[in-house]
DNA sequence: CCATTAATCTATAGGTTAATAGAATATTAG
DNA sequence: CTAATATTCTATTAACCTATAGATTAATGG
């Protein structure tokens, strides 16, 4: 006989399979990675600067959690997330410990607010301007995540490519660079060496798994 | 000096602690109940079936990790969520849940579905009918919970009391009941007992957390 | 078929967490 | 001030998890 305990029990324990997932520093960090397009174990493991061994062990938690789903190619074994409902739950994992976790905002505050005067363009933003076409969007994460999906109409140009590629941006017009979200600096560089180099650029504050969990049109592609 | 990796290490080691906060069944059992407003750690402990001093334990990884807050009132101790993310969250985690774990629903459906044949009323549903003014919508749950905070217009009948309340309810129209959530059986054993005494009632799914967690607005006091 | 590469599986040591007992604290009533 | 109640703190043991080493599997190229 199930009594009602059992079922409560039963049904938690299922729920705390996934807290257990997120409770991991690292795995939480794989699966924002996971957020900017399926990656293999080796590149999982350089990306998070953690050995093959334990990326493998990590990953099989998240498995077991159901996270995250794999594909084989050749020698290679390639995660993505399980579905796009895993990235809305980190999204919403991320900023419930931005608004209640002081440390978060600390953490931030020394690595990046120190150079971010540069106040960020917010989503809503994005789009109003992407609607009157006044800007030119630029997606400055490596050319593999944006093949695997990016903001529609934005131009790829990898971070490390920028410098001598920056003849394809136009001058004449507002440019807005963004990355893999929040905390990432890629866009945060990018805009610094653009406004050295005269142009007038800003970032978004949201990257592209926000961009995405929001529910926007996404493009796949080179 | 903070390179990049320490940067990602403190604030993924943040992230994290929120997911540990999550990974035990009885302590988002707890955050589940204190979405339906503020519990002694004494009605906690019991509403959870787990002794006090465990309770205590508990509430004190969630209050390291954030999610709670306290409020003394003579010996008593109360505890509710610190902010109604934190419920948005849970909601979030618990649909990717019944998602993704083939577990929760076999669980489910072993316990709850082999009673509930009785199509339960979706929550955009629940709406339109309380906009067109045709049914009368039932709160079954606690009347400290209802208390706390209730579907504006609900009229409380707590299922303890339905039996010897049931001239209360109009015979006219239909009755819709809600209680804590879409694995709360209160609702259930409710609808069963009206339609057993000739009311045409039905449950609604979602109970009074996913209404708050929309955004909705709600109603607080007797 | 053998060597190579990518990844997983198995086993284990070391560290962490949970459950819980006993002592301590905070508040109230008398 | 003392007793009673609710809760927390401290300490201990057992269970569990992480990191990691060694052996193994899967796929490919020669």
């Amino acid at each position: 006989m199930t009594t009602h305990r059992d079922f409560k029990d039963a049904l938690y324990a299922q729920f705390a399979r996934i807290g257990h997932a997120l409770s991991s520093p690292k795995r939480i960090e794989m699966l924002d990675l996971l957020g900017q397009g399926e990656k293999s174990v080796e590149v999982l493991g350089e990306q998070t600067a953690t050995p093959i061994k334990n990326t493998s062990a990590h990953l099989r938690v998240l498995r077991h959690a159901r996270l995250v789903d794999t594909r084989r190619d050749g020698t290679y074994v390639y995660y993505r997330l399980a579905d796009d409902e895993v990235s809305v739950m980190l999204r919403t994992l991320e900023s419930l410990g931005h608004l209640r976790l002081a440390e978060v905002q600390q953490v931030v505050q020394r690595y990046l607010d120190g150079r971010d005067t540069l106040e960020p363009v917010t989503l809503k933003d994005l789009r109003r301007r992407m609607r009157d076409a006044d800007v030119t969007v630029v997606d400055v994460r490596p050319a593999a995540e944006f093949a695997a999906g990016h903001i529609p109409g934005a131009l790829s140009l990898p971070l490390a490519e920028l410098k001598r590629r920056l003849h394809e941006l136009p001058t004449d017009r507002d440019i807005i660079a963004y990355c893999r979200g929040r905390y990432c600096v890629y866009s945060l560089d990018a805009v610094m060496l653009l406004r050295k180099q005269g142009y007038h650029a800003r970032r978004a504050r949201e990257g592209f798994p926000d961009w995405k969990a929001a529910g926007l049109r996404v493009e796949i592609g080179a």
